[in-house]
DNA sequence: AAATTATACAACCGCGACGAC
DNA sequence: AGTCGTCGCGGTTGTATAATT
């Protein structure tokens, strides 16, 4: 402890104060040993600093010994590696680092280390603690973890990675392939998937829709299917022990980056959506025939899967679950193994929350229920016809409750969609009506923020900027349902991109609480 | 302005994997 | 084959700071 007197002296007006903490040896533990725990002192890094220039990293165990250090091996390594080392990274991540992360995590799931590698400068606890923070942040927003151009860009190395790769669906452990040959989408993505392409910016990387659609279902479906990576991380699910008691944002820090490309939604929407339809290779109950070159066939399609779930079954129970990390590996064995196809397509299915479809199909043909890809091929579909029919202009929003509700005015619709993503779309009606059957109120919990009325009989929760209708007393839109309750995440999510248009009245107001810019 | 709460970050812990001896 | 050292990872804790009440 004379080292650690030392420290503190040292340490005096030093960063952080990791010396008011020694000195009351807190910073001591370990009992008998002599070495330290807690926060660094500057003299303690001097001395790490210099004894590794000296003698090179590695061998940490040895620092103690031979420097004096009162630190074991471990410790050292670890606060050489994420703070001392001279290539470090400092400040907070880049928009670039940022899209690079998500990336990553597309791919390699909790591989921190591995992403670090990508990331130069960076430190695997460093973008650990980035994601988790984000990552809470955005579940607690309900937003999707993945950006559609990340799912779209990892679904291609994925695929171009099955070509390589022998192994398929029952195959077991690559661990080197893994991360590549599954790719990562958790449920709440493709849950969002519709929001997504409203609610994210363009790809920084510029992914070709049809690459991204020519992956087979098969591929689509890895995450819980097939791959064991993918039952390591992909699939955003907890142990119900485990699950939060809210949903939390995924991609919160990421606004900086994604922002700047928003438009790129459009491009997958109006530009690709049909061909994006047509080259989804993969089969699915919804289209047995992926050549067609009519999607529009099977496109009456209630719109995505993405946000709301109509079936009761499986939606509210697993609904929770369904919103979680991939680094949430662990329970991903229990249902995504190879072994065990999937979890199920019902999970699967619970996990994509598609509503139900009585109308343009039958559940059993809906996409929504084939797997997470579907959903994509689903709401691109659905986008087109949106824009290809304006007779028939059905906010995704609407389509997705699988009940007619829009009345609002297509026109409108599709103009601010571009903008806002679909301001007016009656989505929050339907999600509402959803949602007041199948959700509890009570499941905001405590974490709720504080509601605000913004038209008379509607209430809306401001979660990270954002209005989140909360109740909706059927004012003026043409909702069906009078009584709306948005708690859900999916639904805040949702909320991002229609929230604020439950009353597009408030234009300033609807503009403002759409952006998405600073919340990411 | 003070108190409370939420967030971001640093650091630690336990465990398992891997390679060297 | 067993031991040791190192590394990586998931999870957790503690603290400083920011935001909110």
């Amino acid at each position: 402890m004379t080292r650690e007197n030392e420290d503190q002296m040292v340490n005096k007006g030093g960063i952080s104060s990791p010396s008011a903490e020694e000195g009351s040896g807190g910073g001591n533990v370990g009992g008998s040993g002599p070495l330290k725990k807690g926060p660094w002192t500057s003299a303690e890094d001097a001395i790490l600093v210099e004894y590794v220039t000296k003698h090179g990293e590695g061998n940490w165990n040895a620092v103690q010994k031979h420097s004096g250090l009162a630190r074991c091996g471990k410790s050292c390594r670890l606060r050489w590696a994420n703070h001392l080392r001279p290539d470090l990274k400092k400040g907070a991540f880049t928009a670039d680092e940022e899209r690079r992360i998500i990336e990553l995590h597309a791919k390699m799931g909790n591989k921190w280390a591995r992403m670090a590698a990508e990331l130069p400068g960076r430190t695997d606890n460093e973008i650990k603690n980035y994601w988790n923070t984000r990552i809470k942040r955005r579940q607690r927003a309900g937003l999707p973890i993945y950006p559609p151009d990340i799912c779209l860009q990892a679904l291609h190395e994925n695929r171009q990675s099955e070509h390589i790769s022998a192994f398929s669906s029952g195959n077991p452990q690559h661990p080197d392939l893994l991360p590549i040959n599954s790719f990562e989408i958790p449920a709440v993505e493709f849950k969002n998937l519709e929001f997504n392409h409203q609610m994210y910016p363009p790809p920084l990387i510029d992914i070709p829709a049809r690459n991204l659609l020519d992956i087979p279902a098969s591929n689509l479906l890895a995450p819980g299917v097939n791959s064991s990576y993918a039952s390591k991380g992909m699939l955003s699910t907890v142990p119900a022990t485990k699950r939060p008691r809210q949903l939390e944002p995924l991609f919160s820090g990421l606004s900086s980056s994604f922002n700047t490309s928003f438009t790129s939604c459009n491009k997958y929407q109006n530009d690709g959506s049909q061909q994006t339809v047509q080259s989804f290779g993969f089969s699915s109950a919804y289209d047995q025939n992926p050549t067609s070159d009519h999607p529009s066939s099977s496109f009456v399609l209630p719109g995505s899967h993405a946000l709301l779930n109509g079936n009761p079954s499986s939606s509210e129970p697993t609904w929770a679950m369904k919103l979680e990390l991939p680094s949430l590996q662990t329970q991903m064995g229990s249902w995504g193994s190879p072994s065990s196809p999937l979890p199920s397509l019902e999970s699967v299915d619970t996990l994509i929350q598609s509503p139900p479809n009585e109308q343009t199909h039958s559940g059993s043909l809906s996409p929504r229920n084939s797997g997470l890809l579907d959903a994509v091929l689903y709401e691109s579909q659905s986008m087109k016809n949106i824009k290809n029919s304006p007779g028939q202009q059905i906010s995704s929003a609407s389509m997705v409750q699988g009940e007619v509700m829009d009345n609002s005015s297509p026109d409108h619709h599709e103009t601010e969609w571009e903008v806002y993503g679909d301001p007016i779309s009656p989505l929050g009606h339907s999600a509402a009506s959803v949602f007041s059957k199948y959700t509890p109120i009570s499941g905001s919990s405590s974490d709720e923020p504080p509601t605000f009325e913004t038209t008379p009989g509607s209430k809306v929760k401001q979660e990270g900027g954002d209005l989140v209708p909360v109740e909706y007393g059927g004012k003026d839109e043409t909702s069906n349902s009078n009584q709306m309750i948005f708690s859900r995440p999916d639904f805040l999510l949702a909320s991002n991109c229609f929230g604020p248009q439950i009353d597009h009245s408030k234009g300033p107001l609807h503009a403002e609480r759409c952006s998405w810019g600073t919340s990411w």
